[in-house]
DNA sequence: TTGTAGGCGTTATCAA
DNA sequence: TTGATAACGCCTACAA
């Protein structure tokens, strides 16, 4: 369908090699056959075969982007960055959603490894870690969120602490002292620091915490609002009940205030409330969300930044700092109510 | 750094030919041969080499999905669903993001036109229909919402018609005379084929409407809460201003009800909303958000259906259907008030 | 500064 | 059922 190198090179009277050197702007080619060779490819609409080019000189120029769900929000910031930096220097990306599942992976990966990308980018963490080691001891340039960030000098555990011991500290300088960690099936899995942070910050404090997991069905916590509602009611009714709500996701945030709202729970006055996640949304809802951000967008930077660097592609600017997660007081939080 | 076919046939003690033909299942080969191939592959790690295939076969294996907003997580369930049809057949996706602009949307479809992607899926409008209308001529498989649904028998219009027919006469029924439709600069322009139908639609029940566009600036609204507040307060409270606001998509409504919740003005009680796009959000929202929502799940199913049998998949099942958009009445509608 | 020619890894043809 | 071999389109020594 398309013309060929070959084809624009009887057009611009020159030969192959011309059009290749003119094409790629490697090598040294005379401004007359310069600007024949650019108006025969525009004449005949010529795209260079990438596959050919890659073939040749074993440089695919895509990037792969690994996502763990791409159903969830959180990952959208990170895939436009890592795609408008990628384009911005020729390469195209290839997004992959692993549906956090090992064998999803697995083929996946092997997907993206027939492609030969030339780099991956992960946006979460990977489910099978000891894989992906093999692949970035095999050559490949890789960047993956934790490793990322403890190679910078944040590992982990202090990006999010200090957030996690300021909403902590906060909420027992309010009179908290019983708290629930509410997060559903799938997410304890990909993020089981969290709770071990939680856990030992609130312990710190004088506030007892307490996991509540909810069930991971089809539809899941979705499907159920008068059951969520009810679960949630005798959770926070009873006499030793919590008196803060910590939902683990942006994603799950919203069904536990409607569930709450449901069940006739007051924020902040029947209990107090906080979620991982900012959103415009949070900002909106009446009381208005207090969250623990993370910039993601600026982690996604950081990644390709140095994953563009390790492709040899010259990436002007300092390198971008990563901050850590911040703690956002807003009206969601109120002092423990006294229960009766 | 991988294996390559030779040396998976030395392994195996076959020829490259047969190692083709076991690894693609293509043409002809022993049980002995397969068996023998198999466990050379495994034990090699190889990966047939997608660029020489593609080259070899003409075909890449690859679709392009071509997003005009990355950040707008409308598109996200959109490219979910390709994705995951598409590597149910072996098919890798490609995402590209155009950011509304021409140029930017150009120089993406000839990176895709490089790779030579198999097809192209447009999660929206192009920017330039006549450039893809061009390249649909010149035989890709391409599929791109509006055109999709007339073929389909559900023109733009129609689709959304309805819906919105039955949330201004809704409207109209509880008292409204006076409505704002409010959207961003860029959204306009996307999308004035709503503003169209909403306009007629108003006038046919005896809503006068009234188009509000807010600034687009490096920030946009979401940088001018405060003055939003302001805009909104001396729209809504003058004394021929309207009773309902309208918000044109998902990710303006929340700075809205944000700025609304600022001003003081009360849902519905001083002004009704509503909006397009659904979300968990707006239904945790007090009072609940009433929305227009549109089905982009089944309609990237359909898209995707359509353009993988265009591939020569088979794709079994019976074709999906397009719903039409549908008004969901919650609780931000109310009676209208009568301004003193 | 330009052209010639060989080969990147795979698949399809064809003969065995 | 198998194997030898000629392309696919491009890039890059190397020679001119």
């Amino acid at each position: 369908v398309t013309a060929d190198i070959r084809q624009v090179a009887a057009e611009a009277g020159v030969s192959t090699a011309t059009v290749s050197r003119v094409m790629s702007g490697r090598g040294p080619a005379s401004a007359r056959a310069t600007a024949a060779v650019r108006s025969a490819a525009r004449l005949l609409g010529y795209l260079p075969n990438s596959s050919a080019s890659s073939l040749r000189t074993d440089r695919s120029m895509i990037i792969g982007v690994v996502v763990p769900n791409l159903a969830n929000p959180v990952f959208l910031p990170f895939l436009r960055t890592v795609e408008h930096r990628a384009q911005r220097h020729g390469y195209a990306v290839l997004v992959a959603d692993t549906q956090h599942d090992v064998e999803v992976e697995r083929r996946q990966l092997d997907r993206l490894g027939a492609q030969r990308v030339d780099a991956l980018v992960f946006a979460g963490r990977p489910a099978d870690p000891d894989h992906v080691r093999r692949l970035s001891e095999a050559g490949l340039p890789i960047a993956e969120p934790v490793t990322f960030a403890r190679q910078a000098g944040y590992p982990f555990s202090s990006r999010a602490a200090s957030a996690i011991d300021d909403a902590c500290g906060h909420l027992a300088t309010v009179g908290h002292r019983r708290l629930a960690y509410v997060s559903r099936g799938g997410s304890v899995r990909s993020a089981p620091e969290r709770w071990r942070l939680i856990e030992a910050s609130c312990r710190s404090v004088g506030i007892e915490p307490r996991p509540v997991v909810l069930g991971t069905g089809p539809g899941g916590a979705a499907a159920g609002v008068p059951k969520l509602a009810a679960t949630l009611a005798s959770l926070v009714k009873a006499s030793e009940g919590p008196t803060v709500l910590w939902s683990n996701s942006q994603v799950l945030a919203p069904l536990l205030l409607e569930a709450m709202a449901v069940a006739g729970i007051d924020i902040p006055a029947d209990c107090s409330f906080l979620t991982f996640g900012d959103s415009a949304w949070a900002v909106a809802f009446r009381p208005s969300v207090s969250v623990i951000t993370t910039d993601l967008d600026a982690v996604a930077v950081a990644m390709t930044a140095s994953i563009l660097q390790q492709l040899g592609v010259p990436e002007p600017g300092p390198p971008v700092g990563l901050r850590p997660d911040v703690f956002v007081i807003r009206g969601s939080i109120g002092a423990a109510p006294t229960r009766v």
